[in-house]
DNA sequence: AACCTGTGCAACCGCGTATTG
DNA sequence: GCAATACGCGGTTGCACAGGT
C-alpha cells in the first residue's frame, strides 16, 4: 500500500557538503535527471537523505542558477511580485531566471525587508504556519486543518496560484526536439531554429549523436545534450532584458482582473 | 591579538499537498 | 476512498566570515 517506507536518517551525512558529494550528485543527475529523490542518494553513492540532495540540487548545483549579486532590476521584481504574491518564493523565484527560492528568502530577509523599513514601509508579517503535528485525523471537511481553514477564512476567497515554470525545456520537450530532430540535419526544426541548435543522432542503439550551436559542432550523448540546452536556453533567456518587466506586468494584470490563474500558466510558457 | 557583534547564506525542519497502491 | 509515503515549500537555524572595539 502507498510508497516505500521513507529513507532512515541513521548513518547519513549532515552539514556542509563536499566537492566529491557534489561531484557525485552532479553526476548522477547529468546521467539519469532529476526525480526519484529517495532513490537517488543510494544510487549516486551519497550518504544523504533525498530530501538534501534536492535541496543541493536545486540551490546550488543545477546548472541554470546564475549566481552573484542580485540586480537593480531583478530587486525591484522581487519588491513587487512580494507585494503581489506575499511570501511565495517559489512562485517569485520561478518568474526570475536563475535565482532560486532560498536564494529570494534569503536575499529578502537579509536586504530588502530591511531596505523597505528604512524607507518608510511597513511590511506585513507572513502568518505562521501551525506547528501542531500532521494528523490527518485533524483534517476539516474539506481537507484542510481548522488552523489552514480560518487562516483562508480571515484572507478571504483564495487565488490559486500556478506552480513557478522553469525557463527551460523539460526533459519530455528536448525529447520531442530530437524525435523532430531524427532526420539528417535537425536545424530545420522550428525549435532548434529558435534556439540555434541542431542534433544530428548518431546510427545505431546508442544515444550519441551530433549537437550543433553557433556553428560549432560537437559528439556528444543525449544526456550532455540535454545539459548543454539547459544552460544554452537558460543563459539566452538571461539576455533578454524586457522579461523581468514583462513578468511583472503578467502578474499584475492578472491579479487585477482575475483571470483563472490556470489559463495564465498556459499563457506564460515562454517556449 | 582577542573578543564581541552583525551579516550572509547554506542547510535543516516540519508542515501541507500530491501521488501511489 | 483510504492510508502511507514522497515531494515541495516556507520558516528557521547555525556556522563562517567581516568589521569593530
Amino acid at each position: 500500500m502507498g510508497r516505500s517506507p521513507c529513507c532512515s536518517k541513521v548513518g547519513l551525512h549532515r552539514g556542509p557538503w563536499t566537492t566529491r558529494e557534489d561531484a557525485l550528485l552532479t553526476i548522477y543527475i547529468r546521467t539519469h535527471g532529476e526525480g526519484n529523490w529517495r532513490s537517488l542518494p543510494k544510487k549516486a553513492g551519497l550518504l544523504r537523505c533525498g530530501k538534501s540532495c534536492r535541496l543541493r540540487w536545486m540551490n546550488y548545483l543545477r546548472p541554470d542558477i546564475k549566481r552573484g549579486n542580485i540586480g537593480a532590476e531583478e530587486e525591484d521584481l522581487i519588491v513587487r511580485l512580494h507585494f503581489l504574491l506575499g511570501n511565495r518564493w517559489s512562485l517569485i523565484a520561478g518568474r526570475i531566471p536563475g535565482r532560486t527560492d532560498n536564494e529570494i528568502k534569503n536575499y529578502w530577509n537579509t536586504h530588502l525587508s530591511k531596505k523597505l523599513r528604512k524607507q518608510g514601509f511597513s511590511l506585513r508579517e507572513a502568518p505562521r504556519r501551525s506547528k501542531r503535528p500532521n494528523n490527518n485525523n485533524n483534517n476539516n471537511k474539506n481537507g484542510l486543518s481548522d488552523d489552514r481553514a480560518s487562516e483562508m477564512e480571515d484572507q478571504g476567497p483564495k487565488i490559486y496560484a500556478p506552480k513557478p515554470i522553469r525557463f527551460l525545456p523539460r526533459l519530455g520537450e528536448v525529447s520531442e526536439m530530437r524525435m523532430e530532430s531524427s532526420d539528417a540535419s535537425s536545424s530545420d526544426s522550428p525549435d532548434g531554429d529558435r534556439l540555434g541548435f541542431g542534433w544530428s543522432p548518431a546510427t545505431g542503439d546508442g544515444d550519441d549523436g551530433l549537437f550543433q550551436i553557433g556553428g560549432f559542432e560537437h559528439q556528444m550523448n543525449y544526456n550532455q545534450l540535454e545539459f548543454g540546452i539547459d544552460q544554452y536556453y537558460g543563459l539566452s533567456l538571461q539576455a533578454d532584458d524586457g522579461q523581468l518587466e514583462r513578468v511583472y506586468l503578467e502578474y499584475s494584470e492578472l491579479l487585477q482582473s482575475q483571470v483563472e490563474m490556470d489559463l495564465f500558466q498556459e499563457s506564460t510558457i515562454v517556449l
